[in-house]
DNA sequence: TAGATACTTGACTAAAGAGATCATATTTAT
DNA sequence: ATAAATATGATCTCTTTAGTCAAGTATCTA
C-alpha cells in the first residue's frame, strides 16, 4: 500500500468534490488546483481515471467541471488507493518458493492487510463530516 | 512500508543465518543463493549493508561466510525493512498544506503505523521457532 | 607454498515507474 | 462569436530498483 502523489491527489480531488456535492454547480479543475496547489495537467490525468472508474462525471464547456457520480459514503480511501495506485504487480522476486520465503510473504501480506483495514474504514463522507465538525477551520466555501 | 526485493532478500538472509546460528561454522553466500535462488552479487551488496548495521559479521577466506552478530530475538522484520528499505524520503508532494491534505496525511500515517505494528512483532527468533515447530517441512539441515 | 575458497570494494547499467508537461481538439453557456 | 472548460495523446525527465562486473584481499588445506 504505497501512497503515491497520484493517489494522494486523487483523494484530495474526491474529497473536494464530496464537500461541494450538495452545491448545484460542478467543480472546475482550476478550483482544485488553486486551492491545493496540485499541478493542473496532472490533475486532469487523474480525473480522467476517476471518470473511467465511474466515480465522477464531467460537464464540458463553460461553467463545466466535475461532480461525484457516486454516494460518498460508499467509497473509501482504500478503494481510491487500489484503483489509482500502481497495479500491485505483486512481488516480482520469486526465484524459489522456499518455506522461509513463504513465511515472509505471509508477514508482508499481514502487514499490508493491516493498513488496508485502516484505509478501508475511511469513507469520503466520514472524512467530510470529520472535516466539517471536528475542525471549524476546515469549513470553507 | 514498501517491501522491495532488497528488503525481502535481506530478511531471507537474516532468517537463514538465524536458523544456522547454533552451528559452529559460518554460512557462505553461496549456500543462501543456492537455497533461495537469490542473485549472488546482489546478495553480496545486501549483506554489506547488514554488516554496516552491525547485525552480521563476516569471516573471510576459505570456510568463511557470515554469522549473526546480534541476538535474533532483538531484531524484527520492521527493523530490517526500515534499515534496508528506501530512505522514506517522505511524501514529496507538499504544495499547500490545506486541511484536507493534512487529514489525508493522518490517514496515510495511521495506515503505515498499522503495518509497522505487525512487522514490529515479528522477531527473527519468533519466526525461526515458528518455522521449526509449526511446519516440519521447514526443518532442514 | 600453491591453490582453492570466500569475502571486499567500487563502479556501472538497464528497465521501470513517478511525476509531470504540452499542444491541439472539442464542447457549451452567454 | 467567444470565452471558459474539459478531452486526448504524446512526450519528457528524473529517481529508484534490481542486478552485473572486474579486480583485489584474506584464509584454510594439502
Amino acid at each position: 500500500m504505497v501512497i503515491s502523489a497520484r493517489v494522494h491527489y486523487a483523494c484530495v480531488a474526491m474529497l473536494e468534490l464530496a464537500i461541494q456535492n450538495d452545491e448545484g454547480s460542478p467543480v472546475a479543475i482550476r478550483e482544485i488546483t488553486d486551492r491545493h496547489g496540485v499541478p493542473g495537467p496532472f490533475l486532469v490525468q487523474i480525473l480522467r481515471s476517476l471518470r473511467a472508474l465511474g466515480w465522477v462525471q464531467s460537464i464540458r464547456g463553460s461553467q463545466g467541471g466535475y461532480r461525484l457520480s457516486i454516494d460518498p459514503a460508499t467509497i473509501t480511501l482504500l478503494d481510491i488507493a487500489e484503483a489509482i495506485g500502481s497495479q500491485e504487480a505483486g512481488c516480482r522476486t520469486e526465484a524459489k518458493g522456499t518455506p522461509i520465503a513463504a513465511m515472509l510473504r505471509d508477514q508482508w501480506d499481514d502487514a499490508a492487510e493491516a493498513s488496508r483495514r485502516v484505509l478501508g474504514q475511511a469513507t469520503l463522507s466520514g472524512l467530510v463530516e470529520r472535516a466539517q465538525h471536528g475542525d471549524a477551520s476546515m469549513f470553507y466555501i
